[in-house]
DNA sequence: CTGTCTTTTCGAACTGGTTCAAAAATTAGG
DNA sequence: CCTAATTTTTGAACCAGTTCGAAAAGACAG
């Protein structure tokens, strides 16, 4: 009776499970040939071959069909990012993989991803990266990150170390922001901000541990202490 | 017959003028009761007096009224902005000065500002702070920025100071999201960001003139070219 | 003052996301 | 099986942002 409560609530039955998934591909086909604003939930439902409603049982609105098709992706590009982590022990290369690796699977729908930041620039949006409904998907991103610094070539100071992945998952969450809006032939303008970024954000790491960078230090960690 | 274009835009008419007016106290004085999402254009337009299509001869959208007074209250905070740059030489002052101006001016409506971000998010809206309809009110903060640094107790190296005032603009819409977003009593957790970071961001402008900053200088413009 | 052109006003109609009450299908207990 | 509870499906209705064509009001030339 209930609609379901969080993201990756499993359907009861595997016949539902397969409807949710018919509705699914049905609405990203549709977005991707006519655009997220241009494709009506009518449209996604007759694709779909349910009723309006039916699709609204499934997800709760118009913007949880992205969100679902975050999640999914996601989860079909854990190889990827292992791959990435496993291909060097230089940090810079291993995040430099994990971010392509999600361009990747975002590039057929980068515009479409807009719709979802629309709704996430609200932290009290059920759809916000930073709040509660999509924690599981946002803790698995941070997780990547804690293993890209495991056995990596940046030591970390104690103080600092259990910040950093999330702080690397900003760091992320604002290149995929960049990337989404980006419209330049290729994404290059990204890509040059990658290049000259990651640079800067590996070596800022690699220093935190040098003994004159402790005041530096200190004053980022109160930064972050703000940030709570 | 043509709907206005740009937000500076004048009405033709004196009393065309005091409609619009009207229709903008109108919206705000609901907004401000209800909220945003809880009042309707057609709210709107019978509290102004004035036929639903009316609000739209003057706004294009909701949201514009949301623009609207954003524009109105920055013009109105001229005075305050100047006093801020003008009670103290030190950048530190100053900056921190036109920040707590601009939460000033928007302090009654803080939640209201949600509404211009959600558009503003994607760099395609009409409304985003980034695209070419907010150019001016854009070009106008940036300006004030800019008078900030000049004859302050900050020099800057040539090659870095044109881009300075732009890059406080950034910071400044930075601390504007998360002044808008935060929900700690009397925004606190605000306060605390501006005090941590604005002294780190005045000691890298400070330090960007060093001799030896000459190779973290060069990369920082890189990124900055990366943007455009 | 009169006819014309532009600006402004009007409110009904349109649109598309979302809700909802009722019906159909499925599941589970006895 | 049969019945009751639960899950799923349905499509009409709701709602609010927005559009639109027609009418009213104003401006202006002759």
């Amino acid at each position: 009776m209930l609609a379901p409560v969080t993201i990756s609530e499993r359907r009861q039955t595997a016949k539902a499970d397969e409807t949710r998934n018919r509705i699914l591909d049905a609405a990203l086909g549709l977005f991707r040939e006519r655009g997220f604003g241009e494709t009506t939930m009518r449209d996604v439902a007759t694709a779909a071959g349910v009723a309006t409603g039916a699709a609204y049982y499934y997800f709760r609105s118009k913007e949880e069909l992205v969100l679902a098709f975050y999640v999914r992706t996601d989860q079909e590009a854990a190889e990827d990012f292992a791959a990435a982590i496993a291909s060097s022990k230089e940090l810079k290369k291993r995040i430099s993989g994990l971010i392509e690796a999600k361009f990747a699977q975002f590039a057929e729908h980068r515009a479409l991803l807009t719709a979802l930041l629309k709704a996430g620039v609200d932290p009290r949006d059920r759809l916000s990266p930073f709040g509660s409904e999509t924690a599981e998907v946002r803790e698995e991103t941070i997780a990547w990150y804690a293993r890209a610094l495991e056995g990596s070539d940046v030591k970390l100071p104690r103080d600092l170390a259990p910040h950093v992945p999330r702080l690397l998952w900003m760091y992320h969450m604002g290149l995929i922001y960049f990337w989404i809006t980006d419209e330049s032939p290729r994404q290059q303008r990204t890509q040059r901000l990658v290049d000259a970024t990651l640079d800067l954000v590996v070596q800022l790491l690699k220093a935190s541990s040098l003994p004159f960078m402790g005041p530096l230090r200190k004053k980022a960690l109160r930064v972050l202490q703000a940030i709570e």
